[in-house]
DNA sequence: ATTATTTTGTCCAGCCCTGTACAATAAATT
DNA sequence: AATTTATTGTACAGGGCTGGACAAAATAAT
């Protein structure tokens, strides 16, 4: 049966998503992930192949424990736009807590990546456009459910991942979670999305 | 007097914007930017001194030639709100003619750079913060002028700033300036920004 | 002990990058 | 022609990075 592991794959892929969410994709080469790592780069290609390939891992892992993870299990059962309201306020939470203010780490790869790496880029851009669709699918949910009214919402739907990006961005200049959530709730509740009466 | 300047300094200085623009600040060695210009390392260091130092010209001429520059000559003779929807909506059209959806150079620079590059990603911040500053100067502007009511304005001042780094983002992945207007107008009319009887 | 597998160590050949330094040349002025 | 300034060419001394190759060692199971 050969030599186990010596390293856990999981927890390494973990400590490069948290170099990749500090510095960027492109600044971590692989001698530094590989040091960091306390492996050879002659390790590192066996294990993981490319930086690439390694980067989707990361990616996958990233949004699996992503706080906006939970817009994926919305189905209705319970009124719609609170918990859409409470991903955004967790979003705000989270960012502001950060101490590095390292912002969203597939916003950060997208910003650095659309342009100038192909696959990796398509890759981000199609998560996006995923959240977009993602976010059209939960606003008419909510307009099934008499929560908003049905006019624009696919316009909407970019303007709620719009302003998430926007959180995701801003949260660098401005840590304070309650600047950013008083006035992401403001923008939600101008699109509908937000009531006073949620109690969140 | 000596020998006169063989390169144009602007010209210099827009190419490299252009540059970074596309690939980002890191991307751009001195002596990538350097064969890009046609002179030598060492011309680079005799007439710029620093990449950064560089950087800097560029981000100036950036601001300069922004969409959002227009923001800085509003002053209440007209009414407020319909110029500052007229910047987001140039913004929204001129983002998606990129054809390269290059996204907005301090935005990107600013992902880049915070948490990284200590200056200048003070400097980029520092942008940001007066721009915050600027919407909510504009904001009471409208509110004495009856444009608005004057609640929240500095959280409306966040979220504006909020989208317009929104659009300058999702641009990349949505390059249809009428589905980033409509949506971007949606939000701002949330806001109470935006009226429908503004003519745009 | 044998076998299978992981991991290491070490080499290659080549490229990019930094910042500084200094002599040489080119072009402008007086 | 002499002066001034811009620009070049060249060098240094050092470091980083890539991706692949191969033999050697370590560790697991049977």
């Amino acid at each position: 049966m050969g030599r186990a592991k010596a390293f856990d794959r999981e927890a390494a892929v973990k400590i490069v998503m948290q170099e990749i969410w500090r510095i960027g994709y492109e600044a971590c080469s692989v001698k530094a992930i590989s040091e960091k790592l306390g492996i050879t780069r002659s390790s590192f290609y066996n294990s993981f192949g490319t930086r690439e390939k390694l980067f989707l891992e990361v990616l996958q892992m990233y949004f699996e424990q992503s706080p906006d993870k939970k817009l994926d299990t919305i189905n209705g059962d319970k009124p719609v736009l609170p918990e859409i309201c409470n991903v955004f306020k967790t979003v705000c939470v989270v960012m502001a807590q950060d101490p590095e203010s390292r912002g969203c780490l597939a916003i950060n790869s997208l910003v650095e990546l659309v342009g100038t790496h192909e696959e990796l880029g398509a890759d981000l851009s199609g998560a996006v456009k995923y959240r977009v669709e993602l976010f059209e699918k939960l606003l008419r949910l909510a307009a099934d459910r008499g929560e908003i009214d049905d006019e624009n919402i696919s316009s909407k739907a970019i303007s709620l991942q719009s302003v998430l990006i926007g959180i995701n961005v801003i949260c660098k200049v401005i840590q304070d979670s309650d600047s950013l959530w008083n006035s992401t709730k403001q923008t939600l509740a101008g699109l509908g999305v937000y009531h006073s009466k949620f109690e969140i």
